[in-house]
DNA sequence: GTTCCGGGGAATGCATGCAATTTCATCCTG
DNA sequence: CAGGATGAAATTGCATGCATTCCCCGGAAC
C-alpha cells in the first residue's frame, strides 16, 4: 500500500502540496485508518510527503535549495554508480548494458517519448545494480524517487532523446573500457544536465523541514 | 519517541536482532501500542529495524555483504563531504574545523577515549555540514546512524586514537588548502581504516531483505 | 534419541470510538 | 466594506478490543 501511494506521487498523480487525508484514503484503499496512518509515517521517513503534528500530511514539498542539493546528489551518486560498474561489472551486464542502450537508439528515430523514458529508467538502474553496492543502490533509487514528482516530462524538449542517447553513449563506452574515472564524468554531466533539462518548480512555501 | 528507540538502537543499548516487542515498548513509554507500531513503521523505513509480517519488529540486522557496502558507501560519502567541504567551507568554518581539531590533541595525549569518540562525531558532522548540501547531509547521517551498532568500541584498539587524530589532520590541511581532491582521498582511507578497526559482526542469519 | 504434530498462549494487524486540535464559514464590529 | 472573532464541522492522535497468525512447548510415534 506505502508502494500504491508512493507511486501516485513519483508518477505525478498527485503534486507537491497537496493534501493526503487519511479518511478519502482509507476509503480509497477499503482500509481503516490505521494502516492508512501507519503508511504515511513510512512515507515521511521516506521523504516523499512532509508530516506536521495535528495537521494534514501533504505530498513533499521542497524549497529550491533543497531541490538543487538533491539534483547535485543525485550527480555524485551517478557518477559513484558508473564509476563502480567500470570496475566491476561482469561481462553479461556490460553486453546487456551495450545492447539495451543500442536498442533505444530506434526511440530517439521515432520520438517515442514514453518509451525512451522507460528505456531510460531500466538504463540508469542497469548502472545502479552494476555498481554491486546495494546500500548505494538503496540511496540513489530513493533519491531517483524523491526526485521524480519534479523532474516531469524532462523529455518533452526538442532534442533532449538525442542529447540524453549520446549522453549514455559515453557512459557506455567508459564502462566497456572499465574506464572508472571517464564513467564518472559522463554520468556525472548527464545528470547536470537533466537537472537543467527538468521543468524545476520548486514549492514557494512550506518549506519541508527536513534534516535527520 | 522514534528518537528515543533510534537512539537506544544506535547507542547500542539494543543488539541487532534483538526483538522489539510492541507491548512492552508501549509499556515503557507510557502509552498504548498504536504509536509504537507507527514508530516502528518509521524505524523501519529508516533501516534501523527489520519488519516482517506477523513477526516482531528487530534491531536491524544485517548481512556481512550489505554491511560492507554500507561501509563502503560510507566512504564514497565522506569523500564527497570532504571535496564540497574543501571548496565550499566558509573561513568561520575552516577556522573551527581546525580549532577543534587541535583542540583533539590532548584527548590523544590522555586517552580520553569516550571524550574523543565524541570529539570525532562532531568533527565529522562539521564535514558534513560543510558540505553545504542538505540532502548529502541526510543521507550520510543516516548511514551513520545505521552503521553504529556495528562499528562498537572502535577506539579500543591501542593506537587507534592516535592515528584516527593524525588522518584527521590530514583532511583539516587538505580543507585550509581548498584542495578537493586530497580532501576527499583523506576522507576515503580514513572510513577505510575505521572499516578495518570496527569490532564487525555480521548477522549470521535473516539476511535483512532490504531493496526498496 | 530424534522428529513430527498439535494445542495453548502471546503477539501482531486492523477496526472502531473518543478526545483534542485545526479549519473554515459565518457573524459581528470598527 | 474590511478585518477579526467565534462556533461547528472535520480531521488528526491515541486507546481499546477483537480476529488472525505465529511461536513455543509438550507429547507421541518411529
Amino acid at each position: 500500500m506505502v508502494r500504491a501511494i508512493a507511486d501516485m506521487i513519483v508518477i505525478g498523480q498527485m503534486l507537491p502540496g497537496e493534501k493526503l487525508d487519511e479518511v478519502s484514503l482509507a476509503a480509497r484503499f477499503e482500509v481503516s485508518r490505521t494502516p492508512v496512518r501507519e503508511a504515511l509515517r513510512e512515507l515521511g521517513a521516506m521523504g516523499l510527503v512532509d508530516r506536521q503534528p495535528n495537521r494534514s500530511a501533504i505530498v513533499a514539498t521542497v524549497t529550491e535549495t533543497y531541490l538543487h542539493s538533491m539534483f547535485e546528489a543525485m550527480a555524485e551518486l551517478e557518477a559513484i554508480c558508473a564509476r563502480l560498474s567500470a570496475e566491476r561489472m561482469t561481462v553479461d551486464e556490460r553486453r546487456t548494458l551495450e545492447l539495451a542502450h543500442k536498442a533505444s537508439m530506434k526511440l530517439v528515430h521515432t520520438g517515442a517519448e514514453e518509451d525512451y523514458a522507460a528505456h531510460n529508467i531500466e538504463f540508469h538502474t542497469r548502472l545502479y545494480r552494476g555498481a554491486h553496492n546495494d546500500h548505494v543502490f538503496e540511496m540513489v533509487t530513493q533519491t531517483r524517487a524523491r526526485l521524480a514528482p519534479f523532474r516531469r516530462a524532462q523529455f518533452r524538449l526538442p532534442g533532449r532523446l538525442a542529447k540524453s542517447y549520446e549522453e549514455h553513449g559515453r557512459i557506455v563506452i567508459a564502462i566497456m573500457r572499465a574506464d572508472g574515472t571517464a564513467a564518472a564524468q559522463a554520468a556525472y554531466s548527464h545528470v547536470e544536465l537533466v537537472s537543467d533539462a527538468s521543468a524545476v518548480f520548486a514549492a514557494t512555501r512550506e518549506p519541508s523541514a527536513r534534516g535527520t
